[in-house]
RNA sequence: GCCGGGGUGGCGGAAUUGGCAGACGCGUAGCACUCAAAAUGCUAUGGGAGCAAUCCCGUGAGAGUUCAAGUCUCUCCCUCGGCACCA
């Protein structure tokens, strides 16, 4: 009998759906595992073997703890908001959620013939009403708790996409979805206040289970700094400027200040500067400039000096300049910094550039100070009065309590986060549930009259003013205010991309709910997510609203973990065959569907996982494909042949003991191109041993290989005569004993250089041992008139003996 | 510039965390089967020397620690990812 895939697989499809074996199991004497995928968008080009890694390695995660008894949640859904469908929209004119429900199809198709073990029970979908009721539900919350608001502020627009961003979109200066380049623009917006949480979501990393490189980067977004915010008195003026500082330690090095663009400052007292003109011309200049525009001019930066007015230095009451320039942001800390080129590279440059007093009050602690550049590090004070002589970190302490004492300063701490802009001009996203009546104002709508439909439209294309194209129906934006009855329209814009996907692994614990958007019980049975596997390209998009959005719920009570995902683990691009990443429009992406047809679903599912690390980028290649369908044939043959033999050998059911061992450990690590390995070797080893090949040895590969090719095995273990369900058996445990100890190969080294192997038995003396290598001729020729100086026996493994 | 990952055969990659470098797979070569090809099986496969047993060299470069270094320490080079005027 041959390995036949096409004659299998689909029939044990067939067999676990039909039967619903992969139900999820809620066993109360059982411990839970909540094993979560990414939930993909369900794109018109279907999924390419590139998407299925993630898959694979979390099903194989999800049939191993299913078989150790474990209660398994392993869930699968859509995030189906989003610009392409829309596009396609406005192209054809076809409905949204008509395509979707079409792709949706195609994709569930794709999952089930590589025999993905999700419970289709608790599909979901982020388009269906009964879904975004509850995405709606969390956004009145917020606006309820004064976490969302509304302000006229410049955001990022992407001309192309024709709406506005948010920051974590916005990837070198260019919309993160079609690359264009982003411009500003002035409108109202939706903004939800993620900063209030800066300093939890920023702790709460430390309790994770992630990547390192996964929370330094949301480490570095969050962009915490500890410092001083210090005032300066404007002369002659009753006016003062804010600055926020780090470096307290070298205000007597400050020479001038510096105020951004947008600082207030400006438009108040815009009459009393002398150079009006040339400082409005400056502030046009800088409102038109991109983020491109304005990265390209680190090492040119631009400014004019404000003539007329001047700030005093609050620690030595020396008068100094102040400038205008858009180095500066507006909106860090106070938009406005003290300028000490000595101690700092920008201001050094713009120092240089406008010929401005340059002042060193520190120097290092181990050199001479060089005076063409800036000298940015801690280091020892000088020129600095009373501090003189003291070190950076003493004076920054000492300086700011001096100030604090005198009301000009105070401690401080500033985030590089901003406020996450949550409005989208577009069509396909939730509508937000907000009513603005001419007389209440802002008027959240009333919980009960959630879910608020997405309207039809006849034309999905965005107005690019600004504005929805749900402005243009008057009939759903027209409506009477819930307060006072009176004229008000709709909030026309719509929810982003992200929205759904902050919650969406709560909802899977129970997504028929109509009266919640969890149950408790359920919640507090399922949380926290065990193992989340997706790209790390979400690192500080999806991965932090979502964590935003959890520790909100926790705060109002819908939750009862700090953090929705406990483990996290990136899974690795895998690249076309070129090396490139596999794109449509390069024509280079592989299909899964044709992998499935020209081997086996198992051949994809082990070949995918034996490729490389998991976590890092590959390329495909059709040679290692099929090197894996040769071992699935070789091993098929082997088991059958081999399956009415009746007792093993020792060394076989010691072989075997060390594979489960091995491959439980390794599965456990998600190290599963070591296990296909360890599988690969171990068939080679019972292939030369045929005989020895007994029942018990069979099926308990059959049992461990099964997650990873759960067809194949399915079929083998019914070969063998069972009635059971092979994805239904328990893990088998490790039996050590069985494990041979007393036929130990010894590595024997002089002076460091293998000279020989020798068999020893188990737990040997080191005397014992050496004695065994003093029988060896391969050893002692190299022993011969030399003196043994020392013996390093680590036991069972390795001698070295040192002559001279 | 700053932060993080990485550099091992012709290729993808192993190496129990300091203990046999190159497991496993691909590719390549030779042989077998075949009219032939594919498929399959067997053998070899880091480099060098040697008929051979065997020996020498070898994990980006250089130094160091150690009985022993791919693994630890220092200096440097290259590469991939992220952030980037955040005061």
């Amino acid at each position: 009998m041959k390995y036949e895939p096409k004659k299998i697989e689909q029939n044990w499809q067939k067999f676990w759906e039909d039967n619903k074996i992969f139900k999820t199991k809620e066993d109360p004497q059982n411990p839970k595992y909540y094993v979560l995928d990414m939930f993909p968008y369900p794109s018109g080009l279907g999924l390419h073997v590139g998407h299925f890694k993630g898959y694979v390695a979390t099903d194989i995660i999800a049939r191993f703890k299913r078989m150790q008894g474990f209660n398994v949640l392993h869930p699968i859904g859509w995030d189906a908001f989003g610009l392409p469908a829309e596009n396609f929209a406005i192209k054809t004119g076809i409905h949204p959620s008509i395509t979707t429900a079409k792709n949706i199809a195609n994709i569930k198709k794709q999952m089930q013939i590589a025999g993905l073990s999700y419970d289709w029970e608790k599909e979901i979908n982020s388009t269906d009403a009964d879904y975004y009721k509850w995405t709606q539900w969390i956004f009145l919350k917020l606006y309820e708790k004064g976490l969302a608001y509304k302000k006229l502020l410049p955001i990022n627009w992407c001309p192309s996409c024709k709406t506005g961003l948010a920051n974590e979109e916005v990837v070198d200066g260019a919309c993160e979805r079609c690359g264009s380049l982003v411009t500003k623009k002035e409108i109202e917006q939706w903004v939800l206040r993620i900063t209030e949480y800066a300093d939890r979501l920023l702790n709460d990393l430390d309790s994770l289970d992630w990547p390192e490189k996964i929370k330094e980067m949301q480490k570095n977004w969050i962009g915490k700094s500890i410092g001083w915010e210090l005032i300066f008195k404007l002369k002659n003026k009753k006016e003062e400027v804010a600055v926020f500082t780090t470096r307290v330690d070298t205000l007597f090095g400050c020479t001038y200040a510096v105020l951004a663009p947008e600082h207030d400052l400006l438009k108040k007292l815009i009459n009393d500067i002398e150079n009006k003109e040339d400082v409005l011309n400056y502030l046009d200049q800088a409102k038109n400039k991109s983020d491109v525009e304005r990265i390209s001019e680190v090492k040119d930066k631009t400014g004019v000096e404000i003539k007329g007015l001047s700030l005093i230095n609050p620690i030595n009451n020396q008068e100094i300049k102040i400038f205008v320039a858009d180095y500066v942001l507006g909106h860090y800390g106070t938009g406005a910094v003290m300028a000490v080129p000595a101690h700092d590279e920008r201001d050094f440059d713009f120092a240089k550039k406008y010929n401005l007093p340059i002042k060193y009050v520190i120097k290092p602690k181990d050199r001479e100070l060089d005076f063409e550049q800036a000298f940015v590090d801690d280091g020892i004070l000088f020129d600095s009065a009373d501090f003189d002589n003291l070190d950076s970190e003493q004076a920054r302490k000492k300086i700011g309590e001096k100030l604090k004492n005198q009301g000009l300063a105070k401690e401080k701490i500033n985030y590089k986060l901003r406020d996450w802009v949550f409005s989208r001009q577009r069509y396909w996203g939730e509508p937000i549930p907000i009513i603005h009546c001419e007389k209440c104002g802002i008027v959240p709508l009333a919980e009960k009259d959630l879910p608020l439909k997405l309207p039809e439209v006849e034309k999905y294309e965005p107005t690019g003013t600004g504005e929805s194209p749900l402005s243009a129906i008057s009939e759903w934006v027209n409506v009477s205010c819930p307060k006072c009855n009176g004229p008000a329209k709709r909030e026309t814009n719509t929810m982003p991309q992200w929205a759904g996907s902050c919650w969406y692994y709560l909802r899977y614990l129970d997504p028929k709910n109509e009266k919640e958007l969890v149950d408790k019980n359920k919640e507090k049975q399922w949380l926290p997510v065990d193992l989340y596997v997706g790209g790390a390209e979400h690192a500080v998009l999806h991965l932090l609203y979502a964590r935003f959005w959890h520790k909100f719920l926790f705060d109002i009570g819908v939750v009862s973990t700090k953090e929705p995902f406990q483990k996290l683990r990136n899974v690795g691009l895998i690249l076309a065959q070129d090396g490139q990443k596999m794109s449509k429009s390069k024509g280079n992406t592989v299909s899964p569907d044709q992998i499935v047809d020209e081997y086996s679903a198992d051949t994809l599912r082990v070949y995918e996982m034996f490729m490389g690390p998991f976590d890092q980028a590959i390329a495909w290649n059709p040679q290692g494909l099929k090197g894996v369908f040769r071992f699935l044939n070789k091993t098929w043959d082997l088991l059958i042949e081999s399956k009415e033999n009746k007792d093993s050998s020792e060394l076989v059911i010691s072989e075997t003991e060390k594979l489960i061992k091995k491959v439980t450990e390794d599965i456990e690590k998600m190290k599963f191109n070591t296990c296909v390995a360890f599988f690969m070797e171990y068939i080679n080893f019972v292939f030369e041993h045929k005989k020895d090949f007994g029942r018990e040895a069979i099926k308990k590969f059959i049992l461990i290989f099964s997650p990873f090719a759960p067809h194949f095995c399915e079929q083998i273990w019914e070969l063998l005569g069972n009635n059971s369900i092979l994805a239904l058996q328990p893990w088998p445990e490790i039996n050590n004993e069985l494990i041979i100890k007393n036929k130990i190969i010894l590595v024997v080294q002089v002076n460091g250089k293998v000279r020989d192997k020798i068999e020893i038995s188990g737990g040997i003396s080191k005397d014992q041992a050496l004695e065994k290598c003093q029988q060896s001729e391969r050893v002692v020729q190299w022993l011969r008139n030399k003196e043994i100086k020392e013996v390093v026996y680590v036991p069972d493994k390795i001698i070295n003996i040192v002559v001279k």
